[in-house]
DNA sequence: AAGGGGTGTGACATCGTTCCCACACGGGAT
DNA sequence: ATCCCGTGTGGGAACGATGTCACACCCCTT
């Protein structure tokens, strides 16, 4: 006679699917067939199963499961500053349509730097992620994702287009649109605050501007475009040594929303008159550009929805992934307030 | 004689444990003890499968891993709504953390929606993470989780303090701290614009609110105090009603960002002056406040570090399960800017 | 009575990894 | 010569879920 003896870990081991199997006095494959509704259970046996399960409060393991199928239900998602509102938002709407359509999202913080982008790559690889969405800081990302089949879709920036989804927004548009507004405004003298003109964002915000002013009948300065850093305090600098000198220009075009903090927080420490003494206009309608006094003017996107059209796109690619890759562009939309007005008459 | 022909997949199969091991013309074993640094392994040996794996781009599969070790090694982080930048930042603040402590992170916007927490808890049971960080809407993903044995910490708020570690901010002192800022200055008519009382947050700061006035002598006005809903358009509303009354109060406390933004542009609208005709002070500093003029003072809690706190505690309680359970408090801050002043003289 | 179809169930191999165990080899001690 | 140890390697059984396949019914038709 031998007597039974529990584990200690036995009450609070997981319950498996065996586990219900044997509550409900079936065969593992028949709480399988029951539990996922594929093949068949006869009515009185799934109920049975059914009420096993919920006693057990069993949940099937995704790494099981993920394991046999080959197929998993995650999306990655990579975004470069969970601080900055832009991304924030992005990644609020990537969340929401990943719900929407049954994908649990792994989202990473990627902080700019590029050796943090292809560690979180290489964990997305591990995981068996489904398709990845990403705001790229370089090609990497993509290329080493593609090399190992996993579908990606690039957003705000593309560093691979042709080969891989895009959605962004129609920079150069709205660049345009934007800067042609202080043109039509009488702006002769207009600045552009850029971080890199390398990226798409960048480059087409770029292009946008050097439009506008052509239309425009503007001869562009090159010292009235200042290729910036990426934060806050670097902008600002820049931003004061421009303004301070005799021949500063009447307006100002940042192409996002932390360089044109930095412009507004210059022109604020300088004691200038907005928009009597210069003018301000910025790509990205951050939260605060409507509650500051002047309001600032801004083009702005749609980012939650950029971040969810992201998502959307990366299913249908997840489902054929034999299609052609699609770009698609976001419209962009000027939102004038108090911030651009007449240049000063000198 | 055979024609070996290559399956249309064979050179998209992603590589596997089996593959090294082929390549490197040793066993399995031999590759998972050369690359995971467990167990014996010749130099040579092991030189030639880190080459024969870094060749196929062999990424080991978590899933197996996570089956076979029954322990994973990512965490389920769930926060009410990305778009509040205090949930932004306190999801960016667990993601540095998450990443420098080897955990890969699963993010779910709940949408203060207890469905979809429920929803999200249930995926990361499904995903076997290894431990949950949320901003609980109520008690029941604690609850839940705990009976599957994950390891909670609740953060900002606690529903389960005693039995789950929490991570939460001096609600009562800043409240208190704020309110007390006003009374020095010598207000008595103080409003205060809260959200809930029922949760550990708004119950502190409705606590250290009224311990300001006890202590200022000053006798509690009900109609003062404001449940408002949770979001800016409500909060702004309530304000109007209570701005546009003959007895409005010469200072307001409201108690999280957002119920500031709808005081503030309450107060905006009906064009009082600050501090003049009216005080306001804020629980959480978010980043409009420093830029608004005047500028608004504010309660500041970092909140960065609270989402970095909350993974740490996270991961100490993985490693010692059976531990007691800890609050952490983390201090706050008052920064005093302008739009605090002397109430009016009648 | 034999056959056949529909219905329902269970055995078992499988996914990719880990890790326990067995074992092989060489050298030193007895 | 035998034993034992240290070093290194491979075999094979898990982990939990799925799904194919075989098969056992029962009822109906011929």
């Amino acid at each position: 006679m031998t007597i039974e003896r529990r584990t200690p870990f036995s009450r609070s081991r997981r319950p498996t699917i065996k586990d219900v199997a044997e509550a409900a006095g079936v065969s593992r494959s028949t709480v399988s067939r029951a539990l996922t509704g594929r093949g068949y259970a006869a009515s009185d046996v799934r109920e049975r199963v059914l009420r096993a399960a919920a006693e057990l409060g069993y949940v099937p393991d995704v790494m099981a499961r993920t394991l046999k199928q080959q197929v998993s239900r995650s999306v990655g998602v990579l975004v470069s500053d969970l601080r900055n509102p832009f991304y924030a938002e992005l990644a609020a709407g990537a969340s929401r349509e990943a719900r929407e359509r049954g994908y649990t999202m792994v989202l990473a913080d990627t902080s700019l730097s590029a050796e943090a982008e292809s560690e979180a790559a290489e964990a997305l690889v591990a995981l068996r992620v489904a398709g990845v969405v990403v705001t790229p800081n370089s090609s990497a990302v993509s290329t080493y994702l593609a090399s190992h089949h996993i579908p990606v879709v690039e957003v705000d920036r593309q560093f691979a287009a042709g080969s891989t989804d895009g959605v962004v927004v129609g920079n150069r548009v709205g660049a345009r649109t934007a800067t042609a507004h202080l043109v039509a405004l009488g702006h002769r003298r207009i600045a552009l605050f850029i971080d890199e003109t390398d990226w798409t964002t960048g480059y087409e915000r770029y292009q946008g501007y050097l439009e506008a002013l052509g239309t425009g009948d503007i001869k562009v300065d090159p010292d009235l475009v200042v290729s910036s850093g990426w934060d806050v305090a670097d902008s600002r600098r820049r931003a004061l040594d421009m303004l301070r000198a005799p021949d500063r220009p009447t307006a100002v075009f940042a192409a996002n929303n932390v360089l044109a903090e930095g412009v507004w927080r210059a022109i604020g420490e300088l004691g200038l008159r907005v928009p009597d003494d210069i003018s301000l206009v910025a790509f990205d309608d951050a939260p605060w550009m409507s509650m500051v006094s002047p309001t600032v003017t801004a083009v702005s996107q749609d980012t939650f929805n950029l971040g969810a059209t992201a998502v959307r796109r990366l299913d249908q690619r997840i489902e054929m992934p034999e299609a052609d890759s699609v770009t698609t562009v976001l419209n962009v939309r000027l939102v004038p307030r108090e911030s651009t007005g007449s240049p000063p008459v000198i």
